[in-house]
DNA sequence: TTTCCTGCAAATAATTTGCAGAACT
DNA sequence: AGTTCTGCAAATTATTTGCAGGAAA
């Protein structure tokens, strides 16, 4: 059975010394990444996170933080999604939620996973197939756009 | 109010009529990849599009179908979804359906939209957000990668 | 000290764009 | 003729990989 996963509000140390009890090395890199995503409110690209821990970490490659996401991602501590068009979201694990994302504008707004509940339900009785809503992101037009379109 | 969309069973020469009627033009490269979307029995890839055309016609460069595929969307004729990682996928938008991409083994399940109505109307009720099912695919694992999973 | 991690540079994959000439209508 | 398309080459964006040196345990 796998180590507890961190719990919300956990702090970066509480997830290093989560790394250390699976046995993963903890770096310089690591630590600014968990820190930059502990500190990040909502989610983050790998561009992002790169340039939020450039100004404490600056010989910091991109490359390193793209292995160390997927490293991290593979430990549990973190999570990804596609928004669709451009670069995958990262956030925390403890933090996991789903994704709402605006055709036009291109706002992400977070929402609780159990307004999947039903449709989990529905594509493993149909299909066989086991929903991960905390992946993808379900694209549609946001409130202020429709708000907005031509009559 | 803009011309109807071509139905399901359409054409190649149908859809050609279609964009002739909105003003578009019918050049080799639209007649090309027309031919080849009526002639896939399901959606495509921008790529695959390329090289299924490119034994009738050599010389059609690759971002010429990008623009068109684009400039056939906006004229109502296609759409696509993004699949999650990889490429987006066209289909005719007379053989409309949504999703099911496995994480694990990338196939894509077809599925009718209508099972996302549902999940429609809590989004549009709880947040104002008119979801899009033929943009986004659901993420997951299918029946037969699930069942060799370890226990 | 041994294995894991990192920077750097270069490679990929999926699109996009500028431009001058070619093809529809 | 006049506007729209197209090929070609180069630029972008997002991410991955090889390799040799550097750092945790």
């Amino acid at each position: 059975m796998p180590e507890a996963i961190p719990v919300d509000g956990a702090t970066a140390e509480h997830v290093l010394e989560h790394l250390r009890h699976r046995g993963a090395r903890v770096t310089t890199a690591r630590r600014a990444i968990v820190e930059a995503m502990v500190n990040a409110q909502g989610h983050r690209t790998a561009d992002e996170i790169a340039a939020a821990i450039h100004d404490a970490y600056p010989s910091i490659n991109r490359s390193t933080v793209y292995r160390n996401l997927e490293e991290l991602e593979r430990l549990g501590v973190l999570v990804h999604a596609h928004l669709g068009h451009g670069a995958a979201t990262y956030h925390l694990a403890a933090n996991a939620h789903s994704h709402l994302v605006c055709e036009r504008c291109g706002v992400a707004l977070s929402v609780p996973t159990e307004l999947f509940s039903e449709l989990s339900t529905t594509m493993l009785a149909q299909y066989g197939f086991t929903i991960d809503p905390l992946h993808f992101s379900v694209l549609g037009i946001c409130a202020p756009c429709r708000s907005t379109d031509a009559p």
